[in-house]
DNA sequence: AGCACGCCGACT
DNA sequence: GTCGGCGTGCTC
């Protein structure tokens, strides 16, 4: 009798799959869940595939402790993309594949009592069904008109490209703020959805706290459906219902699956469609344990399935911008705002440099422009943004005397002052410890705050505007969960007339009164040694700027050193192909990313020391290898913030030209790196396109 | 990664 | 005399 052996795919660091004796009946197949007894404990793992052989000794074989039968088995696509995910972001399958389930399903105790959906009913076979195309005002008045938007000639023709898209079709929607790309959306699902009864769509967006407003939106427009037709996914639901989500997902009862980056590994045995909102934001990179891009991954399963994909965004990333450009991808543009009344704002930038820009007070920060500004709609009964990205009082506390700056015990960072808590803080681990009144290395009683945050800068205008309402929203006035909703409350409900906040009041927000958006203190972005910083910082701006005016003519007030700067002289055109066209020409020349390909060995050890000598070792590895000359390996570096909570960090730029050239110099080394031996215990980490380096 | 085993300093 | 530090070794 020939025995069967199931080998299964486990969250561990080994790249190999684990063998397992099985004596359940029947076998399992490839692609359902298993529990196995692993070491002392008991895991869950996938079934990557059952053979009669196995090259493990039969005396060290284990067996299968449960077959999870009621669970259908992943699709062997699913298994395809998580194998190329895990190969591509150098891990095994099993750390890719299991920490993308929701945790409850890799707990084997939770399955009797996990329910599997019932097999998917045709959306167009219900009696509603017609009205889908037109379809019912909702009752909740606080929603958007959620008939279908009579569309611009602009969105029609959008439209009318991406419907007839067939097969593996990338789609990048250029839209600028409130020209409707949503809508544009909402009706390219509805008509694939009713050309196809059975299939999922996918939609993702960047951030866990944009998808209620999505969920509402998509809700409101699809409300003749059962309501587990539509469903969210992203690490904010309860381990139930992230279960329930993705097992509706998996068994295709849910057709249009909305979530954040995790929700590019779902299951999804119809997917037919897939939508990134905000492609180019940085929040779709994983940044920490598995690194992946959840844009790049989705456009990997786009092709895998042959199915179109629409990356929108009013500020592209340079990397999907580039691939239109080498005619990857297929450009559509919306120019227009979609509501008449709302125009484009008006970019004023105020030179700060020397003696030419007149302060409204000696250090306040504010110009006496903006201060008018200000007090203009302050008369008018509108509303003001401040936006600075920079929380706390002062970033810096010092010495005048002897040039000693407060630092954190555990971090190369200098400590915040945050006055209102009276306390320093490290804005990278958190500690904190109250302000001391001397300075402890000279015993100067008179310690400057240096530089200026949200709280200074509410101050500022508490002194300066005495009658205005001031609400300040960042990190820690927002710090209790909901406290952030209660104050965007406010502030649609008019109590407020001066919002000053982080980059947290960029997003999202349509603040209809809002007519007036004052920046400050940004230059810095301009002479980063991050090379995305002006990037970012052009992303950032574009969507400050949209806060304004969405209901008619606003106003943007820049404070800059720099007012010829050509990235602030583009903001103010409104030009970001301008822009990009300018950056992507830089990056060519410099040969930065789009152009070539990078990756990051990280290593963090108690010393820095220990941390370069790991680092200096792989290079030694990597240039024995073959192939290495076609890649370039940069000397080791302390990282920006060489220390975090006493871990002092080094890292490791890897760069070639030919991504295929680097990919399998990483699969060469990685082995060699695994069995490095170094004094003392480091901790290392391969990092595939990093972002910030 | 966990979780064991195993050999040297400060406590009841 | 033990509790506990983290070095190193294994997991089908």
């Amino acid at each position: 009798m020939s025995r069967l052996i199931v080998r299964v795919a486990l969250d561990h660091p080994i790249p190999t799959l684990f063998d397992y004796l099985c004596t359940i009946l029947p076998a399992p197949q490839p692609g359902q869940l298993v529990s196995v007894p692993f070491g002392r404990r008991s895991l869950v793992g996938l079934v990557c595939e059952v053979v009669e052989h196995s090259d493990i000794p039969t005396e060290r074989l284990r067996t299968l402790e449960a077959i999870w039968a009621d669970c259908p088995p992943l699709s062997t696509q699913w298994l395809a993309l998580l194998a190329f995910a895990a190969d591509y972001y150098q891990r095994s399958l099993g750390e890719v594949a299991l920490p993308s389930l929701p945790p409850a399903l890799r707990n084997a105790k939770r399955w009797p009592r996990l329910l599997i959906p019932a097999s998917p009913v045709p959306l167009s076979g219900e009696p509603k069904a017609s009205a889908l195309a037109v379809l019912p005002i909702m009752a909740d008045t606080q929603a958007p008109l959620i008939v279908e938007r009579t569309l611009t000639p602009e969105q029609t023709e959008v439209l009318r490209t991406l419907n007839s898209a067939r097969g593996f079709s990338p789609f990048l929607l250029y839209g600028i703020t409130g020209s409707g790309k949503t809508e544009v959306y909402l009706q390219m699902v509805a008509g694939l959805l009713a050309r196809d009864p059975l299939a999922q769509v996918l939609v993702l967006v960047p951030e866990i706290n944009l998808t209620p407003q999505f969920e509402k939106t998509f809700r409101a427009r699809f409300s003749a459906w059962p309501a587990q037709a539509i469903v969210t996914l992203h690490s904010g639901l309860a381990e139930g219902v992230r279960a329930r989500h993705w097992l509706a997902a998996h068994t295709g009862q849910a057709r249009i699956v909305l979530g954040t980056r995790l929700a590019v590994l779902a299951s999804l045995p119809r997917l037919s469609l897939i939508v990134v909102d905000e492609e180019h934001e940085a929040a779709y990179k994983q940044q920490e344990g598995l690194r992946y891009s959840a844009r790049d991954l989705a456009v990997w399963r786009a092709k895998q399935l042959n199915i179109p994909i629409v990356l929108g965004s009013a500020t592209p990333s340079l990397e999907s911008w580039q691939q239109v450009a080498q005619g990857r991808y297929t450009r559509l543009t919306l120019t227009q705002r979609a509501h008449t009344e709302a125009v484009l704002p008006t970019v004023r930038l105020i030179n700060m440099d020397g003696n030419s820009h007149t302060a409204h007070a000696p250090n306040s920060g504010l110009s006496s422009s903006l201060v008018k500004a200000l007090q203009e709609r302050l008369v008018r009964g509108e509303q003001s943004l401040i936006f600075l990205n920079r929380r706390g009082y002062a970033p810096v506390l010092a010495c005048d005397a002897c040039g000693w700056v407060a630092g954190c015990v555990r971090c190369s960072a200098y400590t915040v002052l945050h006055k209102l808590e009276r306390k320093l803080r490290c804005h990278h681990c958190g500690w904190q410890a109250p302000i001391m009144r001397a300075c402890p290395d000279c015993g100067n009683l008179d310690l400057a705050p240096l530089g200026r945050g949200t709280q200074k800068i509410e101050e500022t205008l508490a002194a300066i505007l005495p009658t205005a309402r001031i609400l300040r929203i960042d990190a820690d006035s927002t710090r209790r969960k909901g406290s952030a909703q209660a104050l965007f409350a406010e502030v649609h409900a008019g109590e407020a007339d001066i919002l000053v906040g982080t980059q947290m009041i960029a997003k999202g927000h349509d603040f209809k009164r809002v007519t007036l958006v004052g920046v400050l203190n940004t230059d810095a972005a301009l002479f980063s040694h991050d090379f995305r910083a002006s990037e970012r910082l052009f992303a950032q701006l574009m969507q400050v700027s949209g806060r304004s005016g969405r209901t008619g003519q606003g106003e943007v007030l820049l404070q800059t050193r720099y007012p010829q700067h050509p990235l602030y002289e583009a903001l103010a055109r409104h030009d970001y192909a301008g822009f990009a066209a300018t950056t992507l020409a830089e990056r060519r020349q410099a040969r930065l990313p789009p152009f070539v390909y990078q990756a990051l060995l990280r290593a963090e050890a108690r010393t820095l020391e220990a941390a370069q000598a790991f680092l200096m070792q792989g290079i030694e590895l990597l240039n024995g290898l073959s192939g290495a000359e076609r890649v370039t390996c940069y000397d080791p570096v302390p990282m920006a913030v060489v220390k975090v909570m006493n871990v002092h960090r080094a890292q490791l730029l890897l760069e070639s030209p030919s991504r295929i050239a680097l990919q399998s110099a990483l699969h060469l080394w990685q082995p060699h790196l695994r069995t490095l031996k170094v004094k003392g215990i480091v901790r290392w980490s391969l990092e595939v396109d990093p972002l910030d380096i």
